[in-house]
RNA sequence: GGAGGGGUUCCCGAGUGGCCAAAGGGAUCAGACUGUAAAUCUGACGGUUCAUCCUUCGGAGGUUCGAAUCCUCCCCCCUCCA
């Protein structure tokens, strides 16, 4: 009993909601693995912190002995799930999906575990299906009932078009766990009718309903706007660790409790400590260490979260220089080159105005000196560190 | 099919013949303060041989000493009516 109740804390953990708690709770008690899924798209992944959330919440899952389905909706993929805007996508070819799965299998198995996660395409029985039992699927649900959602409702009340195979999204991923037997269905707020038309159809098909569980979309570094790419506010799980760490500790006191919450593996009970420890002047800096620390961790090594860790403590709390500067070699025809240039051609600034500005502004140091005239000229034959802000750093070696 | 409104620098958005590389806001970058926090303040924010010259305001032409602004054609988006 006390199991189930761990269990339980755990699984709710960061959720958003779930439907329905009770059954949750019933089904745990089966005491048999069940089966969880969680449905992507097939488009090239490359995965961020704010995708982990809810994969994390898969892992949890898995430690706890259940199943996992992963799934990639290659054939909902082809319908594109409603935004008003991109009503469909063009197909994928099979070898883009194959490939599509191989980067995703690369990069979520950072996080869970390949020996007890099952990779599935929904193709596999949406391609079998006739239009007659697409008829019947579509049979199952209605119009009223689709019109509850949102961003149909929206479009509808207010005259925009909504074409007819953007109601077989929904009813397409929900039969997905029809087909799957799915126990519970794993997926982001923004999820949240589409997972519970799959409840609605399991029961017409004679299953016991799915349990729905939505995760919270994560903020990005802004700690305001959700974590997305085009938005530029987001740690990408491939970037370097140096760089992971860098970001972490940029994001506001405030949001790293909700990155603690979310993407730590920490149980919430030690959370609440260093919270505390905060609480009573503790530097919180000093604690934003552990969550970078962890993060880079999982992504890479743990000896690279430790070496990321020391790197930034080394080269900011210190003031020192990164233990690593990248190296570049700039030809030099002549007797020498203008600092403003040398920036330009070291990728240190986008052009030789922004150079001009950057030096108006104080910003660039040459071997630690700040520099005052960009047309300096430096001889060629020497060897000298460049930085731009704290940031861009070169050592460059200048030859003639 | 008819009527009307638009497309401006990364985004939003002013500008309706010269003072426009183009207001203002956002984002971004830099400096100060710090814990590379956050918040705040300051500055920058097309390129260049940098007090110069060059390229930009959906596209192509044209008028003019001079156009983002006027004209012609084309492309795209939106609203209303049928």
């Amino acid at each position: 009993m006390g199991a189930i109740n761990e269990a339980l804390a755990l699984i709710r953990r960061g959720a958003e909601e779930i439907l329905a708690d009770g059954e949750l709770e019933a089904r745990l008690k089966e005491g048999r693995p069940l089966r969880i899924k969680a449905g992507f798209d097939p488009t090239a992944p490359d995965l961020h912190l704010g995708h982990t959330v809810l994969i994390n919440k898969l892992r949890q899952f898995q430690d706890l002995g259940h199943e996992i389905l992963f799934l990639i909706g290659d054939f909902t993929g082809m319908i594109g799930d409603p935004t008003g805007k991109n009503m469909t996508r063009k197909p994928l070819t099979r070898e883009e999906v194959v490939e599509n799965a191989q980067s995703y299998k690369a990069q979520v198995f950072k996080i869970l575990d390949p020996e007890k996660t099952q990779v599935m395409f929904n193709s596999e029985w949406m391609g079998k299906m006739s239009a007659a039992d697409l008829i019947q699927l579509a049979a199952k649900h209605t119009v009223a009932r689709m019109l509850e959602r949102d961003d149909f409702n929206k479009r509808y009340n207010g005259g925009q078009p909504i074409a007819i195979h953007e109601f077989l999204y929904p009813l397409v991923q929900g039969y997905d766990s029809v087909a799957m037997k799915a126990d519970v269905e794993i997926g982001g707020t923004d999820q949240k009718f589409n997972l519970l038309v799959g409840r609605e159809l399991q029961k017409h098909y004679g299953q016991k309903p799915q349990v729905v569980l939505t995760m919270p979309i994560l903020e990005g570094l802004d700690g305001v706007q959700k974590m997305s790419k085009s938005l530029n506010n987001y740690i990408g799980i491939n970037e370097p660790p140096n760089e992971m760490f860098g970001k972490i500790m940029s994001i506001s006191d405030e949001l790293m409790w909700r990155y603690f919450e979310l993407l730590s593996f920490r149980p919430m009970a030690e959370i609440a400590r260093l919270r505390r420890r905060v609480e009573e002047g503790a530097n919180p800096r000093d604690i934003k260490f552990l969550l970078g620390e962890e993060i880079v961790s999982r992504f890479h090594s743990k000896a690279e979260g430790v070496a990321a860790r020391e790197a930034f403590v080394a080269r900011f709390q210190k003031g020192g220089l990164p233990d690593e500067i990248p190296e570049q070699t700039i030809h030099i025809d002549g007797t020498g080159l203008a600092i403003a240039n040398i920036l330009k051609e070291a990728g240190l600034t986008k052009s030789t105005s922004e150079s001009i500005r950057m030096i108006k502004q104080g910003a660039v140091r040459l071997d630690g000196e700040r520099v005052e005239d960009g047309k300096r000229e430096i001889a060629p034959g020497s060897e000298h560190i460049f930085q731009v802000g704290k940031r861009r750093i070169a050592r460059v070696s200048l030859t003639g």
